[in-house]
DNA sequence: GATGTGTTACTACGGTGTAGTAGGTGTGCT
DNA sequence: AGCACACCTACTACACCGTAGTAACACATC
């Protein structure tokens, strides 16, 4: 019952999730307009699709255009960038980093929980 | 007379310059040991030699070995870590993030001023 | 001087960031 | 009905990056 530790997820796909955890699904005109970074649009596209491919999202077909949805949620996403500021970036233990956005009000209680869940359970496989 | 935008750092070099902005100049064998990520050696020789081709560290030769420093500042790599923090994972104003480590004593405050000065100078400039 | 131990140089290979081009399809205009 | 336009998808491309193997060279040691 062990969830297949997600593939690392790269900056682009970070980002792109990112809109996605908002709302979703959505098409890649959708997609392209929210990131609104200075790519073509069909860079957009490639990079859902491959992220696709991956099985990081979602694609099916409505009413002829693809709309893209997450499989992997918003705390699991976050966890390897916690690790990552926490270690290179605040230079603190990842709990910390943690508790200082429980503070803010980016993320849900739901969410800090679950991020707190995988951060220990992911530490305690030494 | 303005820097020459260093050329986006990814992850990997932000965590190569990550020590050598604690120590520098190093040698591969240095580095290698205090990364301590589970590279082979010679992947961090290459990223190494890359980035100095690159223009983000230099490399000279001290009796018989390579030693490297940085080219860019702390500050300077950070900002764009920064920002991209502030927007994909907090959701905040990349000046509130700097808050965030200001209280934190990771940084020094000269750098947290290099920081402040770099995020807005490279705000108005739209 | 042969052997080991570490260093550097060269090569490699799949993945990623980024994007162009071609070909398909719905929709409106004439 | 026929065509143009706008927008979508598929396919292709290419340099750079993450990661690492191998070969060749250098110094110390026996």
């Amino acid at each position: 019952m062990r969830k297949k530790a997600l593939p690392e997820l790269s900056k682009t796909e970070f980002t792109v999730l990112n809109v996605l955890w908002k709302k979703n699904p959505l098409s890649v005109r959708e997609i392209h307009d929210r990131l609104n970074n200075g790519w073509a649009y069909t860079t957009t596209k490639t990079t859902l699709d491959r992220m696709a491919g991956k099985g990081i999202l979602t694609r099916e077909s409505a009413h002829g255009v693809f709309i893209y949805a997450p499989l992997v949620g918003r705390a699991a996403g976050l966890v390897q960038w916690v690790k990552f500021i926490a270690d290179n970036v605040f230079d603190l233990e990842p709990a910390e980093v943690v508790n200082l956005f429980a503070k803010r009000k980016t993320y849900s209680d739901e969410e800090i929980k679950e991020l707190r869940d995988l951060l220990s359970r992911d530490d305690e496989r030494h």
